[in-house]
RNA sequence: GGGUCUAUGGCGCAGCCAGGUAGCGCACCGGACUUUUAAUCCGGUUGUCAAGGGUCCGAAUCCCUUUAGACCCGCCA
């Protein structure tokens, strides 16, 4: 038997701030707090992906505090990174900033004190929104407070030793030529084009000329400026190759994870932290991207960049969250329409941690139900909430689009689903209702109509003149059917098809009851 | 050139990361109740878990090799 010992509350969070215990103990380091850093990046729109490192750094930070230990996120704004193309949506007047700090953009919007900021803060507001608490760090005051010139010092010092290893490392060439730091240009506030050559170690200074370079396959003149940075003064910053390095270093920093399109980086780095800067790395896990559904372009505006916000649309934080606690291996294609099913999986797992679905399996369970804490934040609530069916409030929602919340929640009340109308509810019918005014197309089903069903369907429009009572519209229905060598089955799906665009729906009397007779019944009659 | 991930009944996927009876959704088909319509209930294709090897009492799950596909890096961040 192999004796299979549960860490924590059994998910990957908890064996992944196991791992990171073990090793700060080999290393000997002191464990009276341990930092976890998050990079957000300040460039682009930051989409759900951008979250998920946050979120899920912030996962461990729970996890090491449920063991014991103190701990605390850093969330670390990358806005000394240059703008490097103009996002979709975005106003081209940002063409004259192409290559400049994103700090240093002003807002496009007005609404932030830069370019920088304003995208920064979408990814803020999306964590605070789900519930995250960070201590927010950027690389702008990082710099001008000169929290790093040490490391930048001997990063440059040893600049050769370094050049030489990226090129071992990861075959980039570029550091044996030129110095891993940016300064930016003083005299047209570019970033990149001002390539350092030369380090004067005893004054700190790089120098640096400032031309022609490419950027994103694009062009970017230089201004020709010659001159020096002062690395504890003036503006510039360390190339990504060892940059998180330096910052690791100087914030303590014990646990960062990385999506695997910075893999190549975040070794270099941790070979830089553990042999230049005599500083061990921090524990790391590797992650996949998010990609778009294979094939499914929904559309080339903003309309495939998943954020947070539009998310939050249509389903709940905690289904946010489950999406990134769940697992972190594998890669994953993500879409919208992964939402309903990851808000019926909370309640799933809701029922798992009240006990009211048995699990047999013991380490199933324990992870189900660690899981749920993770997605409440270690939080978890006292009481289970009142469950409905995503899916089944889309449905709701698509048929009522007048009056909806009142309609649907009466059809909900009818139909068992719920006891009382609560707000929780209330805010779910927002949530589907949201989803099926943007995703849920009529299917575009071929209806088949013969002779005799559309007899009985004449009939029907005129009967619907007459009844008043729903339920005596139900049984007119099927007595038309039946009277006219129908088959009610398919006289029902013929009726949702007309009305609905789907083979199925809810109880037909009822239902046209609340949508109108009159309404149905001209429906109906172009058919006839 | 380097690297990562994915491969499971007709389709879509979960399970894999901490090995212990191969599952879910949908589709389709059959049956039951026979005004049955949010329908509900029962049953169905006996899945070589991509191929091969290894570890183990035991492998979809761990290790190695192979095949196919996707993505990332080799500008910059």
């Amino acid at each position: 038997m192999s004796d299979t010992k549960i860490i924590g509350k059994g998910t990957w969070i908890d064996k992944l701030a196991s791992e990171l215990l073990e090793r700060e103990k080999t290393l000997g380091r002191s464990t009276d707090i341990l930092r976890v850093e998050s990079g957000l990046g300040a460039s682009g729109i930051p989409h759900i992906g951008s979250l998920g490192d946050a979120v899920r750094a912030y996962g461990i930070k729970l996890a090491l505090e449920n063991l014991g230990y103190k701990s605390e996120l850093i969330a670390y704004s990358d806005d000394l990174d240059g703008l490097r193309k103009i996002p979709e949506g975005f106003p081209d007047s940002l063409e004259e900033h192409i290559a400049k700090p994103v700090s240093l953009i002003p807002d496009p919007y007005g609404c932030h004190d830069s370019y920088g900021m304003h995208m920064s803060s979408i990814l803020l507001d999306g964590l605070d929104r789900v519930g995250i608490k960070y201590e927010f760090r950027r690389a702008i005051d990082t710099y001008k407070q000169g929290l790093l010139k040490e490391q930048i010092h001997t990063i440059l010092q040893n600049s050769v030793k370094i050049g030489e290893k990226i090129s071992d490392m990861v075959g980039q060439e570029k550091y044996q030529k030129y110095l891993p730091y940016f300064p930016v240009c003083a005299n047209c506030n570019r970033l990149y084009t001002a390539e350092a050559t030369e380090y004067i170690s005893g004054e700190k200074k790089v120098k640096y000329t400032c031309h022609d370079t490419e950027i994103s396959s694009k062009k970017v003149k230089g201004c020709g400026y010659v001159g020096e940075a002062d690395i504890s003064k003036d503006l510039g910053k360390l190339a990504w190759k060892v940059e998180f390095a330096a910052r690791w270093t100087a914030f303590d920093i014990r646990f960062e994870a990385y999506g695997k399109d910075i893999m190549d980086s975040v070794k270099v780095n941790d070979w830089v932290s553990d042999e230049i800067l005599g500083s061990p790395h921090p524990h790391h896990v590797k992650y996949e991207m998010f990609l778009d559904k294979g094939g499914k372009k929904i559309s080339k505006s903003l309309g495939n960049v998943i954020t947070a916000q539009k998310w939050l649309e249509f389903g709940s934080p905690k289904s946010i969250l489950l999406l990134l606690y769940k697992r972190i291996t594998g890669a994953r294609e993500l879409g919208f329409e992964d939402i309903p099913s990851l808000m019926n999986e909370y309640n799933e797992l809701e029922d798992i941690y009240f006990g009211r679905i048995k699990v047999d399996n013991q380490a199933k369970l324990i992870k189900s139900k660690g899981l749920y804490e993770y997605v409440n934040l270690l939080n978890p609530p006292k009481q289970p909430s009142t469950h409905v069916n995503y899916r089944l409030a889309v449905e709701l929602a698509k048929i009522f689009k007048e009056d909806r919340e009142q309609r649907v929640m009466k059809k909900l009340l009818d139909y068992g689903a719920i006891k009382k109308a609560e707000p929780e509810i209330e805010k779910l019918i927002e949530l589907a209702g949201n989803y099926s005014n943007e995703f849920d197309q009529q299917e575009k089903s071929q209806i088949t109509i013969d002779h005799t069903i559309k007899k009985a369907l004449k009939i029907l429009v005129n009967a619907l003149d007459a009844e008043e009572e729903p339920e005596d519209i139900q049984n007119t229905i099927y007595q038309i059917a039946k009277s006219n060598d129908v088959q009610p089955k398919d006289f029902f799906k013929t009726l949702y098809q007309i009305i609905l665009g789907t083979s199925r729906g809810p109880k037909i009397g009822p239902f046209i009851s609340d949508i109108g007779r009159k309404q149905v019944a001209k429906t109906l009659s172009e058919y006839t």
